[in-house]
DNA sequence: TGACTCACG
DNA sequence: ACGTACGTGAGTCAG
């Protein structure tokens, strides 16, 4: 038989700190358990034992056969953050059918020595799976013991042992007593450290031995001097350190087997946890659901005859979920008063969609509303959206589908047939909604849901299907440009580094620089050198091929990401049809992808080029409008700061008054040069500064830095004001949130690790100001869609990036639109300061910007 | 798949 | 002692 046992404190300490915060929904952090699960699991993959038991500490630190007070006196405390999952980890391990052994008075270490002592004993074999090299001491014949390390686990045999430390497992106990360990509080020998007991081991094999016979050894004076002033503290350590083999528990290793009694309560507590993958690997996907309240379970009862849209009465709620896919309708699904019809008329369902009477509660709107535009009709009913709803209550959440969302809110599903689960989440609509709603409303998020979220979802619906005319031949010819530059600079950089490489691979371009080359290297990666533009920037001057490499990156990234990149993604139509994605963002942003068009290039001219490819169709023109430092105003307004306001309603250039401040200069005297520095602290300020970050962005040192912002935030008291308070208030509801209560939560905040807190506080500072100023272009371009609409204009809104519109509009109707995008941008809202949007027109992208 | 790099606001 | 500004998406390399 072979056993596996695990130090359960050990490994999960392993998991706590190797493992970034993860949390569910609720808040309640889970990433030690995640990780001490997935490593048994690695574990009993790679072990195969026949099984298993997992050792745990008492959690008082109580004295036992150790009589010495300062035994590990000295470890600190758990964290709360870990404390809070171990009761949850035990029980899931137990609903797991692990079984989990403590033994009053001892520590999972001396569990471990006595079952490795039993297995020897009955020559079983024993695997102990630890983070603690201590227990090393265990290994034997029959003892493996399985070391957990940050870079993967070791197996430790007796001639792995002798290999690493040239000794046996036991001499382990020897030299531990002479270096001694301050964790545990073991004193050892004053003076003498790994290498020295290592060394008298090796030759001398005891403690015991030693001493009896110090006098004697051939060993220098000095070491025997040390030796003979911790006599006292080298023999007590050598007690201290022997792990105890002879607890009173159970070592009948068939009395362990891992036996999952009831699965179906394993799967439902890890749902409640939100630990999809590990569902998985446990097997545990295809165990039935057990209701969570089972009187609750819902009944799939499908409807014989078709759904009767005169039946529904006023007002009432329709449930509905639509497959759709490019446009096309295949089926869809309604469920009303707990009746579900399945449906595939088209006509039907457009007749569902503009029936005002009832309201649609459904996901995937923008899908529907993109149905819609491109079969001409217009949707007017849709109440709720579950996926848009779910995003408001946890916008970090990566996954919105109906499984994820019944586990995480406890609905439970229904058993049904293979056939019928595409419908299943339908039946459950009802209960899945509500509990949704409720938070929605409870959380103040109602209006942000009805007013901003789903007639926003009807824009970006109309935006894709609209997509955006490019000018191919043009975007091939200038990628054609771009390659025969890129392969003249390939041709020198070989030259001057003296060999061809993969100028793409940062690993071989390392090599040639750093090595080959003999360039100074500053800064190291995980893997290697650094090789990013500002590590290159600092060696331009030590050899030409530095600027090479920049230049060809550059043209390189041109070339592939966005010439290829685009070329692939051109619709018949000769337009592209960016998707915008709107539940994918931890601030409320949108976000674009295949292609992205919210990161094509504008800093450098070459990159600008790219936007003459942009253009509007004959006889129509770009109009673009751009927010004119939105961010800084929301943060003038929502910190009420008094200098701010005032800089921004006498229409001063903020970034100059900034610069006049900080650095104490009158106005007329800061230079280009202040003004860029200063509009480098206005960023930082938003990020939720750093001396060091914005020292480095200026090149000034940190000292200089701090100074800056010192000084910024003594002028602008109100903004620091704001950034403690708002800290403080996210510490205090585990949240921030924006002026329209969009939410985000900050589990870090609450972590151990400085690193991880500094980094909620950050987002706790920015979030805010970020995320207000994407409601605010939301309001926008909802605002906009309506006024084109309404005043019968062809014009129509392409893309946004953030801060910026674009419209397509005809040629005639382009000043109208101008003035009417400008006009909407500006009041979305009214905010203390006021909100200054700049538009022009071009015939491309390039052109419609001033 | 993760790491690196770099494009944007 | 260590790492260091917020939010994204895409192409490339290498294990």
């Amino acid at each position: 038989m072979r056993i596996l046992v695990v130090d359960g404190n050990s490994i999960v300490n392993r998991a706590f700190y190797g493992i970034r915060p993860l949390t569910n929904k609720d808040g309640q952090f889970t990433h030690a358990i995640y990780g001490f699960l997935n490593m048994l699991n690695k574990m009993e993959r790679d072990e195969a034992p026949d099984a298993v038991a997992i050792a745990f500490d008492l959690k008082a630190p109580t004295f036992r056969h150790k009589a010495y007070d300062g035994y590990k006196a000295n470890r600190k405390g758990m964290p709360q953050e870990l404390a809070v999952q171990m009761p949850v980890l035990k029980e899931l391990l137990g609903l797991l059918g692990y079984k989990i052994v403590t033994c009053e008075g001892y520590e999972a270490d001396d569990i471990l020595g006595t079952f490795a002592r039993a297995c020897e004993s009955n020559s079983d074999e024993c695997v102990i799976a630890t983070g603690d090299r201590d227990s090393l001491q265990l290994v034997s014949d029959e003892t493996v013991v399985r070391l957990c390390t940050n870079k993967g686990d070791v197996r430790y045999t007796p001639e792995k042992i002798r290999e690493e430390y040239g000794v046996t497992p036991a001499e382990l106990i020897e030299i531990k007593a002479i270096q001694g360990d301050t964790s545990d509080n073991i004193p050892g020998v004053a003076g003498i450290g790994p290498k020295g007991a290592g060394d008298l081991i090796q030759r001398f094999h005891s403690v015991q031995y030693i001493y009896d016979h110090l006098d004697t050894l051939d060993i220098k004076d000095g070491v025997r001097k040390k030796l003979t002033a911790s006599r006292d503290n080298a023999l007590l350590s050598r007690m201290l350190g022997e792990i105890f083999r002879e607890v009173p528990i159970d070592t009948d290793v068939s009395h362990y087997p891992v036996v999952c009694e009831e699965p179906s309560k394993a799967l439902a507590m890890m749902q409640k946890l939100e630990l999809f993958s590990l569902i998985e690997k446990y097997n545990l996907s295809d165990v039935p659901v057990t209701p969570v309240v089972r009187s609750d379970a819902p009944k799939l009862t499908k409807a014989a005859d078709s759904l009767c849209l005169e039946k529904i009465g006023e007002g009432e709620i329709v449930y509905l979920l639509a497959d759709i896919s490019d446009k096309e309708l295949k089926s869809f699904a309604v469920q009303h008063q707990g009746t579900v019809y399945t449906e595939t008329d088209e006509s039907l369902f457009r007749d569902l969609l503009q029936n005002r009477q009832l309201r649609l509660y459904t996901r995937g709107s923008k899908a529907i509303f993109a149905y819609a535009d491109s079969h001409g009709f217009s949707v007017e009913n849709i109440a709720f959206d579950v996926e848009l709803a779910a995003y408001l209550l946890q916008p970090s959440e990566k996954d919105y589908t109906d499984e994820t969302l019944c586990a995480v809110y406890e609905v439970a599903l229904p058993v049904a047939d293979e056939a019928d689960k595409p419908l299943l989440p339908l039946a459950v609509y009802d209960k899945l909604c509500d509990r949704l709603e409720t938070e929605i409303k409870a959380n103040g998020q109602e209006s942000l849901l009805r007013e901003m979220e789903i007639p926003l979802a009807r824009v970006l619906a109309k935006m894709e299907n609209t997509g955006v005319a490019v000018d191919r031949q043009g975007i091939v010819d200038y990628g054609v440009m771009l390659s025969a530059q890129i392969r003249e600079l390939e041709a020198a950089i070989y030259l001057n580094a003296g060999q061809e490489f993969n100028i793409n691979s940062p690993k071989q371009l390392g090599k040639v620089l750093f090595e080959d080359l003999g360039l100074p290297a500053k800064k190291k990666t995980k893997s290697g050198y650094s090789t990013n533009a500002e590590v290159l920037e600092g060696l331009r001057y030590n050899h030409p091929i530095v600027d090479m490499v920049l230049h060809y990156r550059a043209l390189a990234k041109l070339n592939s990401t966005y010439c290829e990149g685009l070329l692939k993604v051109i619709a018949a139509d000769g337009r592209i049809h960016s998707r915008f994605n709107q539940t994918e963002t931890r601030t409320g942003r949108i976000s674009s992808t295949e292609p992205n068009l919210q990161n094509i290039p504008v800093r450098t001219e070459l990159g600008r080029e790219m936007r003459r490819f942009f253009r509007a169709r004959d006889g129509w023109v770009l109009v673009d409008a751009d927010y004119s430092q939105i961010e800084l105003r929301v943060l003038g307004h929502i910190a009420n700061d008094k200098n701010m306001i005032e800089a921004f309603r006498n229409g001063d250039d903020i970034h100059a008054i900034t610069a006049s401040q900080v650095f104490h200069m009158p106005l007329e005297m800061v230079t280009p040069a202040m003004r860029r520095n200063a509009k480098a602290v206005n960023f930082g300020i938003v990020y939720g500064i750093g001396a060091f970050s914005l020292g480095k962005d200026i090149g000034v040192s940190t000292r200089e830095a701090k100074r800056y912002i010192d000084s910024y935030l003594a002028h602008y008291s109100g903004v620091a004001s704001y950034m403690e308070r708002v800290v403080e208030q996210a510490r205090r509801d585990g949240y921030v949130e924006t002026m329209f209560g969009r939410r985000r939560y900050l589990p870090e905040l609450s972590s151990g690790k400085q690193m991880l807190k500094a980094f909620g506080e950050r987002v706790a500072m920015n979030m805010p100001i970020q995320g207000t100023a994407a409601d605010i272009i939301k309001i926008a371009m909802v605002r906009v869609e309506a006024r084109l609409r309404r005043e019968n204009l062809r014009a129509r809104l392409i893309l946004q990036v953030h801060d910026e519109l674009i419209v397509e509009a005809p040629v005639e109707e382009s000043g109208q639109v101008k003035a009417l995008l400008q006009e909407e941008m500006e009041n979305a809202v009214s905010l203390s300061v006021p909100l200054k949007a700049d538009a022009a027109i071009g015939k491309t992208w390039y052109d419609a910007k001033e």
